[in-house]
DNA sequence: TTATAATTAATTGAGCTCAATTAAATGTAT
DNA sequence: ATACATTTAATTGAGCTCAATTAATTATAA
């Protein structure tokens, strides 16, 4: 067998690349469901968030989708064009900006609730395989958290 | 305990997210190490399977990396720029154009080749759930090569 | 109070990702 | 041989991601 100090650099050798593009590929599979409501998968997810909370700031936003303000700030004012959040800054401390869902966007959860069976579909993991991939996902994101 | 069907669209009972969200931070962890070396984290898998192969066309770099040439255009281009690839259009079929690593790409491996350790500390997966993780995530990729 | 620090969102710019399209080359079927 | 289809890389444009910076506001310390 073949063995040298420069296996570790081999694509097989990885973790992080079979986490990369399979990221990739599951967040493709949700294209054609998501075209259909035209929006994309990051305005999904926050409308996930928008759905729950139904009024959340952009700070708390981005902590719980692990985006910054770079990215949020268009992503609401995207969602916001599209009429299914209103982005306002509040007034008891004027440096936060707030998101509110509007009934369109409480509308939208309607269309919506049928891609997660969909995609999972498609993924084709057993429940024990989801459940594991879940703990492993989470651990590394709580790693990240501390930093 | 409150249960509605609506309770599949909240973040926390999603797999897809956490896979998004934990391959964006796990690449994030790899920048201060790849700043170093003045590449990014897609030139450095693109390295890592020159390193492997030493000439490999467009498309089959593609494959390996489910990446399509709208992305590996510009990375190869700056790879090249850099000076650790070439690129040349195939003789026997000028369709193709094939990347070959250089003297100085070859030498940029003795630089990278402490960064899997470097990371994999910061990741803290035990060995278990690093394997585990490995064989979810090559199940996941394999059902979307069938497609 | 006043200076300094910290927080928040927005902006900028580089680079990535993808779908769709284009152009050239090659393969295939009449 | 000549259409027609397929393959390949490149290009284009929209949108995402991130680091760094900016400007405004709020908090804290002297």
């Amino acid at each position: 067998m073949s063995n040298s100090k420069y296996d570790v650099l081999k694509l097989e050798n990885q973790l992080c690349f079979p986490l990369y593009a399979a990221a990739r590929e599951v967040v493709k599979r949700y294209r054609p469901y998501l075209d259909e409501l035209d929006i994309t998968y990051t305005q999904y997810i926050t409308m996930m968030v928008m759905w729950e909370e139904k009024e959340i700031t952009v700070k708390a936003l981005g902590e719980k989708l692990f985006l910054d303000s770079g990215t949020m700030t268009p992503v609401l004012k995207s969602l916001e064009a599209k009429g299914y959040v209103v982005r306002k800054r509040s007034t008891t401390d004027e440096r936060s900006v707030s998101a509110f869902l509007t009934d369109s966007g409480e509308a939208l959860k309607e269309k919506a609730v049928d891609i997660p069976a969909k995609v999972a579909g498609c993924v084709g993991l057993t429940a024990e395989e989801g459940l594991q991939l879940y703990k492993i996902l989470y651990k590394i994101l709580s790693k990240e958290v501390e930093e």
